[in-house]
DNA sequence: ATGTCACCTGGTAGGTGA
């Protein structure tokens, strides 16, 4: 079974690119991020045509996820359970005995703003969930644009990055709390390139430089971790002529 | 190089968020 996440920056711009990257990588579970559409104006025919049922959650302007499946998703959980939220930013669902939850985490802006506290508070509220939903559903993957780089080799120049957001000592605690319900990094599962990033800046030539951070991730229960068979970032969706600023993240598990 | 991109409001430019 192929599972990936992409925060697209925009699905009504980057439609044809999802498409294409589905037809070409067949994944049976897809989630995406920042689709940036309301729920009226979500092509849920156009992924349906290319043989994917979606569920979607979104708003205008901002944030947004969606959850695609070629098997149907049932039990379908929208924003985390008990945390009040007026964004959109968290869809699960059931894909045979699989928990699924895509979420496109809270960017933070900077370590000292209204928006890193919040930041904090919804991966809190994803923390506390998380435990109820880990004891519910063995077998659970949480992906998505975690904007959290967990550690050092993740970060294209950590010593201009210390502190700085995405890289602070509070948001690896949490990413460390994550992985201490019962969570592994799939990706450091396997021996990586080094300089393995999945976000890139747009500014300052910043792909080409390949100075990026690796901001996007996939976490597999314990149940799962054995069943992993490879996870990889897929570079060349970023190639193309209007690129989202992300790369997909990619995990197989048998 | 605070150098790009996407989207909004409100209007053919500026602000916000990333």
């Amino acid at each position: 079974m192929k599972l990936a996440t992409w925060n697209v920056n925009s699905l009504a711009v980057r439609l044809p690119q999802v498409l294409d990257w589905l037809a070409a990588q067949q994944p049976d579970v897809m989630v995406l991020q920042e689709t940036k559409l309301t729920d009226d104006k979500f092509p849920h025919a156009a992924l349906a045509d290319a043989g994917y049922q979606p569920q979607w959650f979104g708003q205008k302007t901002y944030n947004g996820v969606a959850l695609l499946s070629r098997a149907p998703a049932t039990d379908i959980a929208k924003n985390i359970v008990d945390f009040e939220d007026d964004q959109a930013r968290l869809i699960a669902g059931s894909i045979g005995d699989l928990r699924v939850i895509g979420g496109y985490f809270p960017n933070g802006q900077a370590p000292d703003s209204d928006k890193f506290v919040y930041k904090m508070r919804w991966l809190t509220g994803l923390h506390d969930w998380l435990k109820t939903e880990l004891q519910r559903h063995t077998r659970l993957v949480l992906m998505g644009d975690f904007n959290i780089a967990p550690e050092d080799r993740d970060v294209y120049d950590p010593v201009a990055w210390a502190g700085q957001i995405h890289c602070t000592p509070e948001e690896r605690a949490q990413f460390r709390a994550l992985l201490a319900l019962g969570l592994h990094d799939a990706f450091r599962l396997f021996e990586q390139p080094p300089k393995s990033w999945s976000w890139w800046d747009y500014r300052n030539l910043a792909f080409r430089k390949n100075q990026g951070l690796r901001i996007d991730h996939i976490l597999v229960s314990d149940a799962l971790r054995a069943h992993v068979q490879a996870c990889s970032i897929d570079k060349a969706p970023r190639k193309n002529e209007r690129p989202s600023d992300h790369a997909p993240v990619v995990v197989e598990i048998d």
